[in-house]
RNA sequence: CAGGAAACAGAAGCAGUCGCGGACAAAUUUUUGUUCGAGGAAAGUCCGAACUCCACAGAGCAGCGUGCCGGCUAACGACCGGUGAGAGUAAUCUUGAAGAUAGUGUCAUAGAAAAGGAAACUACCGAAAUUUUUUUCGGCAAAGGUGGAAAGGUGUGGUAAGAGCGCACCAGCUGUCGGGUAAUCGGCAGGCUUGACAAACCUCACGCGGAGCAAAGUUGAAUAGGAAAUUGUUGAGGUUGCUCGCUGACAUUUCGGGUAAACUGCAAAGACUUGGGCGGUAACGCUUUAAGCAAGAUAAAUGACUGCAAUAAACAGAAUUCGGCUUAUCGGUUUCCUGCCGG
């Protein structure tokens, strides 16, 4: 129970709505875009901007977050889709840190399962 | 032992658990298995090409690039060899190195004078005047002073004092002879001499059409766009900046849809890589003799954790593909040079 195929990613059209349309909440190491829209519920992306710095950076960044979304999805509600964007202190981070940070912000934004 | 330079190869492996992308096969409609899965710079985008479209690419001007000579290459501003210049005791290293006698221009401040051969502040020499002091006229450019640079340099003769004024050597220039494919080098002769800047304009020689894979093509829902023919306006837009030339907007008629997306381009294949043989000082070429090439995404795969001999590290992530250059950087090996100590 612990696969992440491709089709759960968004495609590039999508992206628009969810930042247009969704809630921001945020940590000192993620933020996310919260939405629910018809068809995209349960998808989910992973972004890194390039403030982080260069291509190697901001695909670690990504892969971490990534890892940890896989490792505890079950602990999050699927009825909404959810943009991940990482941000400077998740740079230097370890997995267990960056499960840490995702499990809070998810907590901030309700979306954890019962 | 310390420091410096150059070259070479590498940039992690194995096991377990979980996970991702492509291909193939099976099963069968969603799984299972096998296999492959970032770099030396993938980067910067600084050059050169392939490929695609625009007249398969045209003319003139403008513009841009290159700039010792020869070679090499598909091509190049890259690379190799040589020459000159510069640095160094040397090994060796560096080098944007055409033309200043085609012309125009610039050379601040200082200095008497900063570009055709001119000029004279102090000084030196001669003459005249004058009571010593000094003044005027003439000669000179050796010495001083200014400057990044003062109109060949050093020595000697010469002279009232001086001066290429004469001579010797050196540097440069012109001519000529010889070596070299050439850049250029060496010898001889001549008259004595011509500042620097072309990374100022410019001159000369050679080269350059433009846009780029978000190119371009195929298949294809709607709103609609496209193709062909004819006549006319003298004419939209495109083709590099301009002028030509080319193309043909718009109107009418006829045929009849082609935007979002998907697929192709796009990856097992070619200017390929390594080794052998032959040619060449080398860059490189020939040979087919041997071996080897298998990433291909589109919010974008190659990851995480644990363990194993070290703590596995630095710079860093393919995006149409090649040849170079530049920049970033980890730990090694080899060779050469320098310094110190010992023999």
């Amino acid at each position: 129970m612990f696969e992440l195929p491709k089709s759960k990613i968004l495609r590039k059209q999508e992206f628009k709505k969810i930042y247009a349309q969704g809630k921001s909440f945020a940590c000192r190491g993620i933020v996310i875009y919260v939405a629910r829209i018809e068809n995209l519920n349960g998808k989910i992306a992973f972004a890194a901007g390039k403030k982080l710095g260069c291509a190697v950076i901001r695909n670690r960044v990504k892969r971490l977050m990534r890892e940890a979304y896989r490792l505890n999805q079950n602990k999050i509600r699927q009825d909404c889709a959810i943009i991940f964007v990482g941000r400077m202190a998740l740079i230097d981070s370890k997995l267990d840190l960056a499960e840490k940070y995702l499990l809070e912000v998810c907590k901030r934004a309700k979306i954890l399962a019962e």
